[in-house]
DNA sequence: GCTTCAAAGTAAGCAGTGCAAACATTGGAG
DNA sequence: CTCCAATGTTTGCACTGCTTACTTTGAAGC
């Protein structure tokens, strides 16, 4: 019996051309059917290779999520463990550019259009390793006493909660009427919105 | 020539189904078809009342707005120009509640189903009217010294990226892994988030 | 009271969707 | 060489938003 190989070439192609037009349209306009004809098969084929449209996105998804926890690796040079405020801005920067750029990859991440992400355990974990990242920082933050001592995990939520509204207002262009944020000009306003962050979670003098 | 009149039953009553089956199901899920049929017409009737699904939707939207901000403003019982911290955070729970008690509402008026809300006057106007509540309630507490003096629009842009933020990510049970908030549980958790924020707004002593 | 005419509603059709079932192809194991 | 399972195709179903052409209807003008 032979096992059902990651080396299957067809099902790459697939994924491939999903991505494709994924980054260039939105997570509704995307089919199978546009996908099936970009990879060069007939219309169901790819049904061949995933369990169900949903299946495909939600690979995707985990493939978004590894790119993601890379992306805010990025920010600081040195590693999570030689973290710093500054880098932890930066990090959020990194987690807005992401989602500013790739705005139907993110919202496939992060949104509904996955009914229910633990039924794939690889999309659970790479989602789990991307808030790894967070937490861990806050936790070095609070080692070397540039962030309050008290339970991590409250904190993580609320980095993220600002991170994700932000991004999500950006781009659905709700902050246009607002500040003027459009396009390219977030990056002071986030900063403003992480001063403000950051402020609230300094240590008692 | 008669003038087409908002006492127009068939187009109320259209409203009324869509909001119906919203209600009970997703954004993406509710059809024009479905709400014909719900009305008791034939599937393109409402394309005599309706420019397209959008308008209609983007009515559902202003409606939205408007009982939005009813709910935000039924925080401050003495009205906003009597807000006290506590009333700010209940302004924000009112806030969570809304989205998370109807969320396909909430997302219809926040997400991306509407391509250009700025095609929609009515639309613009009720948002803009619910963003105005929060902004004067930070004015309020700026004036009684509860906010530090700074200006109100990057501020009310940070505290609506906190509470879209978390109720997104509530909504798509993001949190359910971090720090178990499911369903009903959230409100502790968001009260946290609230410390935290009104901390980095308090002025500096 | 009759005509006229625009508004309201319908039916049919187009191009698209996800998905199921039946069929054809094909390449490797026995 | 023969199976047989994996891969791919065709066909079909029920659904979508939306357009076009058609019928009904009700009220205003003469």
């Amino acid at each position: 019996m032979k096992e059902a190989q990651d080396t299957d070439s067809t099902r790459q192609r697939c994924l491939d051309q999903a991505l494709n037009l994924l980054l260039q349209g939105s997570v509704e306009s995307l089919s199978l059917r546009a996908v099936a004809r970009a990879a060069g098969l007939s219309a169901t084929a790819p049904y061949r290779h995933f369990e169900s449209k949903e299946a495909m996105l939600a690979e995707l998804a985990t493939r978004g999520f590894r790119e993601f926890e890379m992306a805010l690796r990025s920010a600081s040079p040195g590693g999570v463990h030689l973290m710093t405020l500054d880098s932890f801005c930066e990090m959020g920067i990194c987690y807005v550019q992401f989602a500013q750029a790739q705005p139907a990859y993110y919202q496939l991440m992060f949104g509904t259009s996955i009914a229910d992400p633990s039924a794939y355990p690889a999309l659970d974990e790479a989602a789990q390793a991307a808030f790894s990242v967070l937490l861990q920082s806050i936790e070095v933050l609070q080692r070397v006493g540039e962030i309050r001592p008290a339970p991590a995990h409250p904190i993580a939520a609320h980095v993220w909660s600002v991170c994700h509204g932000f991004s999500a207002l950006l781009a659905a262009g709700k902050f246009s009427k607002v500040e003027g944020l459009v396009g390219e000009d977030w990056q002071s306003g986030f900063r403003a919105q992480m001063d403000i962050l950051l402020d609230g979670l300094r240590p008692a003098p």
